[in-house]
DNA sequence: TTATCTATTGAGCATTTGTTCAATTGTTAA
DNA sequence: TTAACAATTGAACAAATGCTCAATAGATAA
């Protein structure tokens, strides 16, 4: 930040103006955070093929109902979740098919890397 | 995870059998976690336009050179991005073409949904 | 050699994150 | 109504994160 300005030649100037305003950068980071942790990764993996309720989501992933609550509390204030109240149960499903396709681009990637 | 199983109807049987495992539910977290904060949606962006050296990276996004240097530090250990000294610089480039392309969608989303 | 520019590294620190636990709210059935 | 199941919430706390600052290393030129 204080620093001597960079010597080095200038492509640092057109890399500058096409990158992308801070508030872009900050909403794609938010994007990708959601899908930083196992545990919301396992939530919309499943999610995506099968609505679920909190607590079949809670076996499925061998977590408390409380983590997963407060998981998906997250997931459903970016709007990346819905949910629907049935009987006792809140059912959860994927709001945003968009996201769903990036979503399971990476997975399928993380998938062939890892074999 | 301690606590009574749940009396839901099984949907969750199958969600659970087809869920990937865990190694790969991380592999995913840890490929979305290098791109959720703001700083290395930066490096990345301005890196998938330009190499770029440190200085350039610290001069474009407005930030230190440390600062950079830390963020790229995690970036290359992942194998984001690859290095090549050049002189006193050391350029930085995309090193997964696989990773641009997820991550330009995303981003094209982000820049979509603010507008 | 010394001086300068560039990059990396580690310690320190404030902030954020993800979980557990306990309490509470919603819904249904006895 | 009361009891049981399902979900949410907030406090607490350990772990991880991302920065700054200062020291160090690498490369080049005088």
């Amino acid at each position: 930040m204080n620093e001597a300005l960079c010597t080095c030649a200038h492509a640092a100037d057109h890399a500058k103006d096409i990158l992308p305003n801070k508030y872009t950068l900050e909403a794609a980071a938010e994007l990708f955070k959601l899908c930083s942790d196992p545990t919301r990764v396992g939530i919309l993996c499943a999610l995506s093929r099968h609505r679920l309720c909190v607590c079949e989501l809670a076996e499925v992933l061998e977590m408390s109902s409380s983590a997963i609550s407060h998981q998906l509390r997250s997931l459903k204030q970016t709007g990346l979740v819905r949910s629907r109240r049935a009987g006792k149960s809140v059912v959860y499903s994927i709001a945003d098919p968009h996201i769903e396709e990036i979503f399971n681009l990476a997975l399928a990637y993380s998938q062939e890397k890892q074999a």
